[in-house]
RNA sequence: GCCGGUUUAGCUCAGCAGGUAGAGCAGCUGAUUUGUAAUCAGAAGGUCACGGGUUCGAUUCCUGUAACCGGCACCA
């Protein structure tokens, strides 16, 4: 038998010979090392201990200790453990596919019965057991004839459409953990003690379509998750309690932003609180817009569909627009108009009037556009997809020759935004030309490299998503990640060829002839509704002073001081705060847990001392102890925090 | 749109093997003048999402619709 040579994490390497399995090589090199392996990672492979090795390669046995193959170990272990239970339960259930994904994974199941969010306790009993019978865990190859008769055989129809999806020549493994088996392509665990019995949980069922496909029969999914102990497990539920208790529904209803009724399905109705958030960003948005050189338009909100023929739009997404029709006087047929559902093609509009020569452009034309998009019902969430939003839009229109630049100046302007507002963290994707698309290649070749070069001016790391641009141009797209690690895509760039042509975009060259010019559709915030959002739960309600929709909080101690709280509102309001009384009749206790729960960032209690003084005591949202300053104090200190950042 | 679930007072939630409902908080009224996260008392508050059916009788059972929740699909 041939030899061959594994090289070891700490560089030194030993002959084996060919076929000899991680479980032996980790036996010999120390037995406790054996007992405690999982699995091998060879050449950045990860694979089972069980494994034949036939070639020499790098080696790095595994422990429980190595938090990534542990838990996607432990993960995929626990999606075929949870499988067996639910065939054990319920024999007529066919298996599908279940991968590891985020905190656990997810088995899809196909059954005539729908599953009970009582069924997952039964399954998770079950999976106990499993568990505690310490099965081996053991795998063979099998040739594709072999797997097809045992799964025609076994009527499971959904792995024989797997198998046969798999590549002519690729190996077919199949797994048992006990006596139960599942095609696989592995690694696995050796036995299903080594799960952790006490550190998964069923979460939740759902349906989802069989190979994502919404054509195919729906599946019942039931997602898990799992980790290395108990303790792990307990910090990933209590995380869970606490995004959700940042949700911004919730949020929205207790601090009186929103709310939303029937009659208008995904669209907002904004409270005076929510909306002095949103004008407060607005006018953020608009002061650094302007400041880069933009200048805001209005367009029209309902617009004959003509135009959006001519755009495009009709055909492609005509089954996500509103429809207004109306019987205009004297004509046959109805008109048909529809809200718009984005800015672009009005935005070309403009542009079109009056001749445009070289010299104008770059032109940059924003808009804060309301639109309107019928959403599929299943689709809306909250504020973070509606049917009625306002982007903070705007279309450049420059020459291919300005791409770069005008790239390198958004990317600024967007991370500056970004920060202004509390997100530090982005990522960005560049989507690059699809297959099907519009435009020469030599131009593709050029706003890819332009785009692929303004990112570079900016930063080195950026993920490059080939073949999904859109079909007139590449685009960057900007994910920013939230104080508990979230990522929302918001920001967006994308490079069009296409529209100006469609529209009739153009403008008189240094050459006295008439060119197109190119468009770059542009957000920051993407919508109003979502970012705010975002907001809320980044915060978790307690927005910085700037945007917080209430301000300051006066709060009167004795009836005796309601003249001087008053006198403290007047003060603080003509400094441009956002400040209010309670002289009600409460303790202070009271009025300082009112307000404290309402996420009021500032409250001024005011007593006989402050009225004596001319002083308050001010107390911070989440701060133990309280501060005494003078009103004229109080007044600067508290105007200089509420300026917005831009501003300062 | 699809699968599953939910819908009871302003909010959070009980309840009903079918006999038209209950709590806490909020709100209202009164007392209390209070020093940094809930003062006490009283009265009041509901077409049990909406429509149809079964029944002597439906908030409860069946059925349809809508909205919402968790996913899936979609997201110009």
């Amino acid at each position: 038998m041939s030899q061959i040579s594994l090289t070891f994490p700490d560089g030194n390497s030993r002959d084996y010979p060919a076929g000899v399995t991680a479980a032996e090589v980790a036996e010999s090199i120390a037995p406790s090392l054996a007992k405690r392996a999982i699995s091998a990672n060879l050449d950045g492979r990860h694979i089972d201990l069980a494994w034949p090795i036939t070639e020499s390669g790098a080696i790095a046995i595994n422990t429980m200790k190595d938090e990534a193959p542990a838990l996607e170990l432990i993960r995929h272990d626990f999606a075929h453990v949870m499988a067996r239970a639910v065939q054990a339960l319920w024999p007529d259930t066919k298996v599908t596919i279940g991968p590891v994904r985020d905190h656990g994974w997810f088995y899809d199941f196909d059954r005539a019965e729908p599953f009970t969010p009582e069924d997952l306790g039964a399954i998770e009993a079950e999976m106990k057991k499993i568990i505690a019978a310490r099965d081996p865990v053991r795998t063979e190859v099998w040739d594709r004839a072999r797997a097809i008769a045992h799964y025609t055989a076994a009527n499971e129809p959904f792995k024989l459409e797997l198998i046969d999806r798999i590549p002519d020549g690729q190996d077919l493994r199949m797994y048992w953990h006990g006596d139960w088996q599942d095609l696989c392509r592995g690694p696995h665990l050796q036995n299903t003690g080594q799960l952790p019995a006490d550190a998964f949980k069923l979460t939740h069922l759902a349906g989802a379509y069989w190979l994502g496909d919404a054509t195919r029969p729906m599946l019942q999914r039931i997602y898990g998750v799992a980790f290395r102990n108990r303790d792990d497990l307990k910090a990933h539920l209590t995380m869970l309690e606490e995004a959700a208790k940042r949700d911004h529904r919730k949020l929205g209803r207790e601090m009186e932003l929103f709310h939303f009724q029937e009659e208008a399905p995904g669209m907002v109705f904004w409270h005076p609180n929510g909306w002095t958030i949103y004008r407060e960003l607005e006018s953020y948005m608009r002061r650094r817009l302007i400041a880069a050189g933009y200048k805001e338009i209005k367009t029209p909100q309902v617009v004959d569909r003509v135009l959006w023929e001519r755009s495009g739009h009709w055909e492609a997404y005509r089954e996500n627009m509103f429809i207004v029709e109306v019987d205009e006087e004297g004509a046959k047929e109805k008109r048909v108009n529809a809200l718009k559902p984005m800015n672009c093609p009005c935005h070309v509009q403009v542009y079109n009037h009056g001749l445009k020569s070289y010299r104008d452009l770059p032109l940059r034309l924003a808009e804060f556009g309301s639109c309107h998009r019928y959403e599929s019902s299943g689709s809306m969430h909250g504020l973070m997809r509606v049917r009625g939003f306002v982007q903070d839009d705007a279309h450049i229109f420059c020459t291919e020759d300005q791409i770069e630049a005008e790239c390198a100046k958004f990317l600024q302007l967007l991370s500056s935004v970004y920060a202004d507002l509390g997100f530090d963290i982005f990522d960005i994707k560049l989507s690059t030309r699809p297959d099907v698309r519009v435009g020469a290649d030599e131009i593709w070749d050029k706003a890819e490299s332009a785009l692929e070069k303004a990112i570079l001016n900016v930063r080195n790391d950026f993920e490059v998503d080939p073949g999904e641009g859109a079909f007139y141009g590449p685009k960057l797209d900007f994910k920013l990640t939230d104080a508990i690690g979230r990522e929302w895509q918001c920001g967006t760039f994308q490079v069009d060829f296409n529209l100006p042509d469609r529209l009739g975009a153009e403008y008189v060259g240094e050459d006295g002839a008439k060119h197109r010019p190119v468009m770059l559709h542009r957000a920051i915030l993407g919508s109003f509704e979502r970012f705010i959002g975002i907001l809320i739960e980044n915060y978790a309600g307690k927005l910085p002073l700037w945007l917080a929709p209430r301000q300051v909080v006066v709060a009167s101690i004795v009836s005796d001081a309601d003249d001087y709280v008053h006198q403290v509102v007047a003060t603080l309001r003509a400094a441009g705060l956002r400040a209010e009384a309670d002289t009600r009749n409460e303790k202070i206790n009271y009025k300082v847990r009112e307000h404290s729960v309402a996420k009021v960032p500032v409250i001024l209690a005011i007593g006989m001392k402050e009225v004596e003084n001319q002083s308050v005591s001010i107390r911070r949202l989440d701060s133990q102890g309280s501060q005494t300053l003078s009103l004229e104090e109080a007044k600067n200190t508290l105007a200089t925090e509420a300026t917005p950042p831009d501003l300062r």
